[in-house]
DNA sequence: CTCTATATTTACCGAACGGTCAGTAAATAT
DNA sequence: ATATTTACTGACCGTTCGGTAAATATAGAG
């Protein structure tokens, strides 16, 4: 058999796309050595050498996604100026990001599955940022300063999470049909969030 | 050693709720019939005697549990008037349906992960009543009625739900830090929900 | 009491698992 | 030219996997 070319960050490559593929899809306990072998053209062995132990695999996937997620996500947050309408581009940027990487929703949910500790930090440090601009949105007047600006990011991110996280699941829903059934429901979100969902003047107390 | 009284209900039970704990736990995959077998103090082979199979035992785990699930959701989601107050209390009761039970959060999110077709009709059930309500609330005049009260639906129940599943790993944030952690977060929801984030009368299109 | 159906137990199977290891060959350093 | 390092290979290991078959015990029907 023709012996691989000896490069090995070609290899290590190799391996990660194909471990990040299958964990994503079925899940580290369902995946075998094996199988990342066969899927990356390689050989188990291989695996273990580069890698250490599938346990280690399974870190080295999860740390190359989440660090390039964070970084991406950082940029996103930090761009562009503090208005109404900056902010809902920013949320409109977070829910295109997610609908474009199927893979990646995958990989956050089965590693929050995991209560992995390494996944919380990468979280604070995307969201920070984020966080911090609806912190000054909120002194400029331009949001409503009696909520947290914390729980106003979890707010959006946990809907467009969920949203594409479950989206297989409501998506059969004779309630939806809609071929901009992804667009129709961002849209709906943006203008809850920024408008709410009562009917203004209305009567009734307050929550 | 003394034998297993011979009651095969009790000995079914025993089962799936060492089953149902272990999958939430570890996913499917990592879950092995030792170990269900010696969490529930019964043998491997009376796992297969009584389910058949593994993939067997887990769809009879993931019955049991969406069936009551859905059951108690029915039930809650038709109580009451069409009010504001009720919609409310009716979003803090689902709230507190998921605050008490991890383990069902846990399996929800696996069967998602798994594009669980049965799923998604137990979905489609359990949640009907409750657009249907939202609905009324809207021709009531109560709710405004530009929005498909299926997005509605969704907006509640994806932040209760990605709420709970990643709360492991944000209930770190030191931007969070509170005794009452769930309630603050909830109460943040609802007011945004029903009144929006935007400053009344502040300027900036609307988007 | 006996018979029968089946819950329970033990023994066992082949396959697949994650992981090790000795050996080969290619690049790099000396 | 030679020594060292390391990417790579394939054979192999002990264990565990899900699943089967047969033996045993027991509750309930006749």
């Amino acid at each position: 058999m023709a012996r691989r070319p000896r490069d090995a960050e070609a290899t290590r490559l190799q391996i990660l796309d194909a471990a990040e593929a299958l964990f994503a899809e079925h899940g580290f306990g369902s995946t075998s050595l094996a199988a990342i072998a066969r899927q990356s053209d390689t050989h188990k062995s291989l695996i273990l050498h580069h890698f250490g132990s599938k346990e280690d695999l399974w870190q080295a996937v999860k740390e190359r996604r989440f660090d390039s997620f964070t970084r991406e996500q950082k940029d996103m947050f930090q761009r562009g100026r503090v208005t109404l309408d900056e902010i809902v581009q920013t949320t409109r940027a977070y829910f295109r990001l997610l609908q474009g990487d199927p893979v990646l929703v995958q990989l956050l949910t089965r590693a929050e599955l995991e209560k992995d500790i390494g996944c919380s930090q990468y979280d604070e440090v995307r969201l920070s940022a984020f966080v911090e601009r609806l912190r000054q949105a909120q002194q400029a007047g331009i949001l409503r300063p009696d909520i947290p600006p914390a729980h106003l990011l979890l707010i959006i991110v946990n809907v467009i999470t969920q949203w594409f996280e479950a989206r297989a699941i409501f998506s059969t829903w004779s309630e939806l049909e809609s071929e901009r059934l992804d667009d129709d429901f961002l849209d709906s979100f943006i203008k809850l969030f920024f408008q709410g969902a009562r009917v203004p003047g209305q009567a009734g107390a307050a929550p």
